[in-house]
DNA sequence: TTACTTACTTACCGACCGTTAAGTAAGTAA
DNA sequence: TTACTTACTTAACGGTCGGTAAGTAAGTAA
């Protein structure tokens, strides 16, 4: 029988951890700055161990990227566990932003040209920006629904401004260092896109 | 004596020549996208003359950024001759972005690390970066002053916004390949930061 | 025990990277 | 004419890239 104890090293398992520690160099570095013997040192095998387990430096990419934006879905998915719209949005900006963060370069690095067999990474980030972007859409819209913004600014580009700004202020935060406060900035954000003359939206949630 | 017209190419000519050409491709695929033999190839002349010019890569990337943020900080400084802040505001805004379109990649790559003889290269990134939020945030303050955001938001983070939905708005607009509308996006941005509950700041500037 | 599979390793491939050494044709200065 | 400078070229360097061929120790199945 398939003792699973006495193996040391599962398929599977090796797999999870390749692509754990090639998502963290990824996000780090971009995919041009990452090479197989990076990934390979870090997880203190060979490098053609990865092609064990990998076709190829696409494919890991490819991978790591699944992980990373069903991370993402996931978490966009759940802000809409809140009560209010306002919640809902606020929480989504916040989760978004931390998600952001720890994953800087990761989707960024991607926007640069690339080789054609890597193509079909690119559709498929675009892909995923898309449902991320129609996942947003009708929060913006319930939030936006009775402001008189409404009038001169449509709904989508509404959400193409606030994804914009949350790429924008991660674009920034990785030139200078300082840290996002996802205490405050959230909240502000929404002040600025959504508030009229009385702006008391929302504190924090609990 | 020197007679300029009987040399073929003169040093300052071919400088410039390749700079050109070295900002398209940096522009378009970014730092570590570009090498220095698809410079050369571009240029029809061969690599090693690129080192007669230059000493390296890296001071190739160094004049090109020179150039480019050159021709922003002009830019942004032309704004100022507009009449009104909200005239100033928009065709800052629309020049930004008409900016930020041509030259896609040149400065988003540098976001990632790079090796350690290029940190001064991001360094004078970074410096540029600061040089031009500090031109931007005047203008804002005048725009944002009798506003009621402002007791919520103060002008720095709102210029952080702006120049934050600026770039975002450019990253976007690179993953998809719809142009942003110049003629009405700048208003529309301007609207979403600025405007209370009445909203008629802005037509176009002849 | 034997045959086979799993999960690697060592050694190496050709291509390309940024960079340099050495040579050279054309132009300039005396 | 001679000496020198300018603006390159060809050839090659060491290093790294993504990827592969071949061998191997350990575990499994009969």
């Amino acid at each position: 029988m398939f003792t699973e104890s006495k193996r040391r090293n599962t398929m599977q398992g090796t797999r999870g951890h390749i692509i754990a520690v090639a998502r963290r160099l990824f996000s780090e570095y971009g995919y041009l700055g990452v090479s197989m013997s990076d990934i390979a040192e870090k997880l203190n095998i060979s490098k053609p161990a990865l092609y064990y387990h990998f076709t190829g430096k696409t494919e890991i990419y490819e991978k790591v990227l699944d992980e990373v934006l069903a991370a993402l879905k996931l978490s966009i998915a759940e802000a809409f566990n809140e009560k209010t719209s306002e919640k809902k949005l606020h929480r989504l900006i916040r989760d978004y932003l931390r998600f952001g963060f720890r994953e800087k370069n990761l989707i960024k690095a991607l926007t640069l040209k690339l080789s054609p067999p890597d193509r079909r990474i690119r559709k498929y980030i675009i892909q995923s920006r898309e449902q991320i972007a129609r996942s947003i859409q009708p929060l913006v819209e319930e939030v936006f629904a009775n402001k008189n913004l409404a009038r001169i600014v449509d709904s989508k580009l509404m959400t193409s401004l606030l994804t914009g700004m949350m790429d924008g202020l991660l674009l920034e935060q990785s030139f200078f260092n300082e840290r996002i406060d996802l205490e405050k900035v959230p909240s502000q954000i929404m002040s600025v896109l959504f508030s009229q003359n009385e702006s008391r939206i929302l504190k924090q949630e609990g």
